[in-house]
DNA sequence: CCAAAAAATGTTACCGCTAACAAAAAATGC
DNA sequence: GCATTTTTTGTTAGCGGTAACATTTTTTGG
């Protein structure tokens, strides 16, 4: 009746009506029924946002889709419906994933029904969003060039990440293409956790390879390298640089604060959103976005 | 029509007929309406978690409704709906709100429909899970005096955060009650930062007052602590105690480990979702539930 | 003041499912 | 084989809205 009408586009009832439906509304704490309203229209307006497990409950680009990306999709009107499993239930108006492996993109196919955008760079399956790594550690590795640095060390993070295969490619090629060359004896690999940047720098400490900075793949790695530079009487910055990676809060944990590159969750956060809107507002989106991470200095290198 | 059956009871129908609508669901992929079905049932099976604004997205209470709460919810058949904002839409069949504030807890009254679950010791209004901080803390001073320190240091955050409050209060407690008595000397309060709880810890030691070991509020603030004590000379735990307070992950970026009350905030999820679902099932819960935290030592109160 | 246009309201069917009951089919017992 | 019970399937109405159209009321203009 005239009261969906009211709730719709008030503008469209008279005057006098809308206080009427107005005061029955009050006193019967009367208010719409979503439900009956999603049947009806055919759209939920709720988005579903699916979290790989295989993404720890801790990481930051969980904490990411409550922040910026669900404020995003809420100013839109849009709820969301977080999960760590996969649904062929179908009461949503899109698909949001983060963090897909291989195996689960296959489940996508089941999910075609309904617009997906992905957080990583699937660049055939669907529309995605992801951060440049390569593009963020080669800067920082020119970075470290441009202060003077000739000997860069890098602790990496294991190659089966590929995040850390990507940080660490950059590094290698920035070193070949901008600085004396890549030589791996500057370089340990490990897992990312912090007592293994503590063990990676010491084991570079004892092979006397001198070098003039560290570069570490994340912040994480850089507070253990640091804590070993410190037992070592080496000081940072005045006779080691250091610098990390993600720029999601360790970093300002650690003494002196380190150098990183600062990672655009929300920003990712935001574009995911956006670029779920755009597709079902009907406008034909990019079909992947890069989000060009920044390098942020603090005292880890800076001299003076 | 029987297809309906078949989705909610498939012993119901005729092993042929299931086959026979089996062949025809894959056929045309079908899969069932959930929004019809709420409609039609009057009930969601979706939860409303509601994170009040007030919390920092990253505060760890953030990440353990999408842990343990969305899991245990999951593995009862329901979705969890996460929002920073307050709807008076009611297309949910219950609500679990986390970090409520006074003034938001207003608004619960047009909420009184659903059933409603705190994080918080509301003890009035609605049923509740609350974390027991001024028990972990008292037991922490009592775990410190039991190592034999009778000076014992306090780092606290100030008092209008109501766990700031909570900690302190058991602190001084604790040592009127089991220790030396309560002294001012040896407290500061301050916000919960690490360089603040290196700066009160300077504030400490200046002060000349001599402490054996020092408790924190906070992991964080214990950071800054060891930071401080490192810088002065002052090894941990060979000659101060450093405890903190929380146990998500802090306590093991500093070196040494840091001995802390952990907060069991996985639990306190799987209690919130317990409780939510005992209501919707019928049974009248406990109104209220403390989760008591527990002692984890590390290497910073661990001599010999 | 009346016809025509515009604004406001009402009517009907349907969104896709389930509950409750009705009917048909199959199984059982004597 | 027939009545009775049990199992299986079908029918109807309705959950609470919306779209599309129909109707009524109000406004407008000559």
């Amino acid at each position: 009746m005239t009261v969906s009408r009211y709730f719709n586009d008030p503008n469209r009832v008279k005057p006098q009506t809308r206080e009427i439906i107005q005061r029955a509304v009050e006193e019967m704490n009367y208010s719409p029924n979503s439900v009956a309203k999603s049947l009806a229209k055919k759209c939920t307006s709720i988005i579903y946002v699916y979290i790989s497990p295989d993404l720890e409950v801790l990481h930051p680009f969980v904490q990411l889709s409550v922040a910026s990306l669900g404020e995003r999709l809420g100013e839109h009107g849009y709820s969301f419906l977080l999960s760590r499993r996969l649904y062929t239930d179908e009461s949503c108006d899109g698909i949001i994933a983060i963090g897909l492996t291989l195996s689960e993109e296959s489940v996508l196919a089941s999910f075609k029904k309904k617009p997906l955008v992905i957080f990583g760079n699937n660049r055939e399956t669907a529309n995605w969003v992801d951060v440049d790594n390569y593009r963020g550690s080669y800067e920082m590795t020119r970075f470290l060039l441009g202060k003077g640095c000739r000997r860069v060390a890098y602790i990496g993070v294991s190659q089966d990440k590929r995040y850390g295969h990507e940080r660490w490619a950059a590094y290698r090629d920035c070193m070949e293409e901008k600085g004396p060359g890549y030589d791996e004896a500057l370089v340990r690999m490990c897992d990312n956790k912090e007592s293994f940047g503590y063990k990676s720098t010491k084991s570079l400490l004892e092979a006397g390879v001198a070098p003039e900075a560290i570069e570490c793949a994340s912040d994480l790695l850089a507070i253990g390298c640091i804590r070993a530079l410190n037992e070592a009487g080496i000081a940072v910055p005045a006779q080691m640089l250091v610098t990390g990676f993600d720029g999601l809060g360790y970093e300002k944990i650690a003494h002196p604060h380190i150098t990183t590159v600062r990672q655009p969750i929300y920003e990712v956060g935001i574009k995911l959103a956006d670029m779920m809107i755009d597709i079902l507002r009907g406008k034909a989106p990019s079909q992947g976005l890069y989000l060009v991470p920044e390098i942020v200095e603090h005292s880890s290198t800076r001299r003076g």
